[in-house]
DNA sequence: GTCTATATCTAGATAGAC
DNA sequence: GTCTATCTAGATATAGAC
């Protein structure tokens, strides 16, 4: 009896992973061909063959359909860094390659990102990338700036080791930001920002192990621990 | 004749001021009062007398109601600091002052100013600090730092002293977008921030005219040329 | 627990009459 | 310039089917 109910449960969740499933992919294909505002949750219901109810029976909003849509951009992202940074076994290159393939699974969005952004940056939105419910999302964007760093010879203070990951993962938010507003053909001053500034972050990096520049480093890195 | 039709329209444009005006302190008292977002279109009209339609005569939408918001704040921070930095010389000194008073100005709000920056980083919008229809605010607030340069007595490397009032304020809407995360009582965070992060921008504003260091300022200051 | 259908509410925005 | 009526779309409520 109740090894029915639970398999009859088990197979329920199945279902229901599979509605939820349709949902996301339906949204987020029309996200892609329509843009986020054009994409009315009736549009999504229609295009999924389901009611309006049922769409909002797996997600309490429109804004939670975006949550899953980072979580596609970030496993294109992780794939690309995977193949791209293979050989690359300097901290400048691996840095580089992690910031342009970031921007690169995000251009054929770029038309409709800034409609995300705007839910993205309300403090205590789930889909801001410092929220509870990003947290996921989030941990595997740290991992990945992690690799840059142990993948490559670079020497590093020991205090700025601990914190060099989250900060360079910061940096690729400024870098994403700056992307939202380049209206440049192909975001080209965003992967001119990457070519430039890579180095100058590498070059401060290694500055900031020198006697002279030490103090600062530290209070810096002080004040950070203190207020994130 | 025309003197009379000229006339006419004067006082008819005059009215049409008066109008728009009603409609902002209107919109802006129930921003004060009751958030952005619970602040419905209807209840401006409402409260100011007015048909809804009226309302979008003058203002082409609600986030353009926003943008008088910011204009009164600015001249809130414009004044606080006037008073505030009268006797201040040292540049940590002003700085600190500039950066604390709009803070200040801005902590009645601070429960629902989220609610702006929503449309304020939307690429595009009116209400963007770096849009066009934001140039006269940005422009005063512009002025405000470097006025916090010109009051000082510091020191500082030709080709930064250019940018600097700039790169002041853009770290400005920095610390203004920590604040609105900051959800510490009083935003004593934000104030730690400013308290610390300023002397260290102090530092590196005096460290940047050191041989070492001036090679990595160029770049940097041309690349964000460059970008800008 | 999963899903449909439909009516309804809310609020930003617009159209057209006066 | 100003109004009323209307549209649109996110979101909710309800009632019921499986």
């Amino acid at each position: 009896m109740r090894l029915v109910d639970q398999s009859a449960n088990a197979e329920a969740s199945v279902r229901g992973e599979q509605t939820k499933r349709l949902i996301v992919d339906t949204a987020v294909r029309l996200f892609r061909e329509h843009g986020y505002e054009k994409t009315t949750m009736r549009a999504i219901a229609q295009a999924a063959g389901l009611s309006v109810g049922n769409a909002y029976y797996y997600f309490p909003s429109k804004d939670h359909l975006v949550q899953e849509f980072y979580a596609q951009v970030q496993d294109a992202h992780h794939a690309a860094w995977t193949v791209a940074s293979d050989a690359a076994t300097e901290f400048v290159d691996r840095l580089r390659i992690a910031m342009l393939t970031g921007v690169e699974v995000m251009a054929a969005y770029h038309g409709f990102a800034g409609k995300f952004v705007k839910t993205a940056v309300e403090p205590g939105s789930p889909a801001s990338p410092f929220s509870e419910d990003s947290r996921p999302a989030r941990e595997r964007s740290l991992a990945l700036f992690r690799s840059v760093i142990d993948g490559s010879t670079i020497k590093i203070d020991d205090e700025l080791r601990a914190d060099l990951p989250e900060l360079l993962w910061l940096s690729y938010m400024g870098v994403t930001l700056y992307w939202l507003h380049d209206m440049s053909p192909g975001q080209a001053k965003t992967r001119l920002l990457v070519e430039k500034a890579v180095p100058l972050i590498d070059r401060l990096v290694a500055l900031s192990r020198l006697r002279l520049l030490r103090p600062i480093t530290r209070e810096a890195l002080a004040l950070y621990r203190l207020l994130r």
